[in-house]
This record gives C-alpha cells, sequence and structure tokens, in this order.
DNA sequence: CGTTGAACCTGTTTGC
DNA sequence: TGCAAACAGGTTCAAC
C-alpha cells in the first residue's frame, strides 16, 4: 500500500499535530518487526518530538531529549505493506493488529497498526541514521533531468527494477513504477541503459506528474490504505495500468497485460508500450523454439 | 553486475 | 459450500 505518496499523505496528516508534543509513556504489542523495543521503552519517555519529516518511504520523527537535548534521537517508521500511523484518542478502541502505542502529553496516542507486520520501527542516533540513510537514492520529486540520465548509464537492469530499487531512487513501488512506465510508454523489461535522452525525459516527467497527481489525491487505496485521520486517498481512480489486466487501454484501447518482472506483478500496455529487443542469444533461443 | 526465488506474516480473493 | 491456492502496496538474503 504505502509508497511515497501514501506516505507523504500520511506525513502532511501527523505534521499539524505532533510536533511540540512529549511521549509520556510506549506501550508495546508483537515486537517481531521492531529492531530494539526495550529501547524505545527505555528511550522514549519524556522525548519532544520536533518534527515529522518523509525519506523515501520512511517517515522520520526527529525527537528531543530533555534539557540539554545534544545527541537526539530519530524514531523511524517504515509502513511495509499493510501500516497505518496515526493519532488518536485514548479512549478510542484500537484497530485490530495495533502494536505500539505512544501516548502523548496531551492524553492522546500515536498508533501504529499493522497486520502483515512488513513494517518497521527502529530508534536511530543521528551517526547510525546517517549510515543508514546515506544508502538510499535521490527523492524522485528533487532529481535533476541531467542527475537522474546519468543513473540511467551503464545499467544493464530492467527499468522496473531500477524504479523499485530504492538505492536508484527513494519511494516508488509497484503501483507507481507501472503508471509512471505507462504514462512514458516504456516497456518494463527495457534496460536502463538502452533508453534514450526522449525516453528518460519523458520517464522523468512522468514519475513527476503521477507522484504528484497522488499526493494531491491522498495517495492510492487499494484495499486498506487511509491516512492519519482514517480518509481513503483516491488515486486508485486514476490508476491507467495497475491492476488492469484485461481492461482496456486508456490510450489506444489495447488489453494491458499482467507479466510478472523482477519477481512482481506488472501491467502494461503491449501496444503503447512496446517490446523490448531481445538480446541476440535470448533470440535465437526464441525462434528455435517457435520453429518446433 | 544482475536475476530468481524464498522468506517474513496475515487477510482476502479466486478456482476447482 | 468448502477448502486450497494465489495474491497483495515492501525489503532482504542466499544462490546462481
Amino acid at each position: 500500500m504505502p509508497e511515497l505518496p501514501e506516505v507523504e499523505t500520511v506525513v502532511r496528516g501527523l505534521r499539524p499535530v505532533l510536533p511540540g508534543r512529549r511521549i509520556a509513556s510506549v506501550r508495546l504489542g508483537k515486537t517481531d518487526f521492531i529492531d530494539d523495543p526495550a529501547a524505545l521503552e527505555r528511550e522514549l519517555p519524556g522525548c519532544r518530538i520536533a518534527d515529522v519529516q518523509r525519506r523515501g518511504k520512511y517517515i522520520v520523527l526527529p525527537l528531543e531529549r530533555d534539557a540539554r537535548g545534544d545527541n537526539s534521537p530519530l524514531l523511524i517508521v517504515h509502513l511495509g505493506m499493510t501500516g497505518r500511523l496515526a493519532v488518536q484518542a485514548a479512549v478510542a478502541p484500537a484497530a485490530a493488529h495495533t502494536h505500539a502505542y505512544f501516548t502523548l502529553d496531551d492524553g492522546r496516542e500515536l498508533r501504529f497498526t499493522d497486520p502483515r507486520r512488513f513494517g518497521r520501527i527502529a530508534l536511530f542516533s543521528a551517526a547510525q541514521f546517517a549510515a543508514a540513510f546515506a544508502r538510499l537514492g535521490a527523492e524522485p520529486l528533487e532529481v535533476s533531468e541531467v542527475d537522474f540520465r546519468r543513473l540511467l548509464a551503464g545499467r544493464r537492469a530492467r527499468i522496473k527494477a531500477l524504479l523499485l530499487d530504492q538505492r536508484f531512487l527513494r519511494g516508488i513501488g509497484n503501483i507507481y513504477a507501472d503508471e509512471s512506465l505507462w504514462r512514458a510508454q516504456l516497456h518494463p523489461m527495457r534496460l536502463g541503459a538502452s533508453l534514450s535522452f526522449a525516453d528518460a525525459h519523458r520517464l522523468l516527467e512522468a514519475i513527476r506528474h503521477i507522484l504528484r497527481a497522488a499526493i494531491r489525491l491522498g495517495g492510492s487505496s487499494i484495499s486498506d490504505f487511509v491516512d492519519a485521520n482514517g480518509l481513503p486517498g483516491e488515486f486508485q481512480m486514476r490508476h491507467r495500468a495497475y491492476d488492469r489486466e484485461g481492461k482496456g487501454c486508456f490510450r489506444c484501447g489495447a488489453r494491458i497485460r499482467r507479466i510478472i518482472v523482477t519477481g512482481r506483478s506488472s501491467y502494461f500496455c503491449p501496444r503503447c508500450q512496446p517490446t523490448p529487443r531481445l538480446r541476440r542469444a535470448a533470440q535465437r533461443k526464441k525462434k528455435s523454439a517457435r520453429r518446433k
């Protein structure tokens, strides 16, 4: 569920609420997705939440410790596939699979809910944070076209694999990869280095357009995504490729197809997003197979 | 460098 | 109707 636009939507919902609040206490349920549960219970009470930020698909809460405040830690939350983070009244009944409760100094609670527990919560020192996040690629809404072309140069991986690789760009997942490739009219199996100047230009434009539109509509709600206020997004109404197997292409009418690329379902229009030329060895193999 | 497949875990949808 | 298989927004790791 949560890719860059959904995480951004959650962050924008929390930003008017959390900064300035202090964490009074911590309660944990299942903890197998938390790096060091004991550290949360030990370190968090008394900390003031200074800000709410997003880095790729990560939510980052910089904290300030009591008086002197140096060596301040950062609380990191990743929503995985089914994670939710929301502030609720302490008396409100908790949704099923709510595994972390952070009581705030106004009596309300910041709650983390995640049925599949693919999410992650960690408490990082400034140094740990810098080291961990140095591996992530650029923000797709901030990278320049020149840098984007440099990233593609020499990459023999499929463009779909690159878009999903958080060290290439951070924040794009399966939905927005497919939607961007559809808009740019590029087949998901194209190799990164094979993209022409014009291809790369169209792809970056598509990524920017799609992500901005999705943020504007509060993200995509496929089955269970809701923002920090419990409201679903609306960008799923605008999907042109994702989860549309067998339906007509919005551009040319051809039936959208689903194939597996990099182990993930990939939806594309076989007419608008033409199959790349195969490499010679693979091509020979196919030809001989066809002759039989 | 790249790719593939499996693993993590639960819930929902699909197919026989 | 019932049960099993397939599938799901993500990340990581081993094996090739």
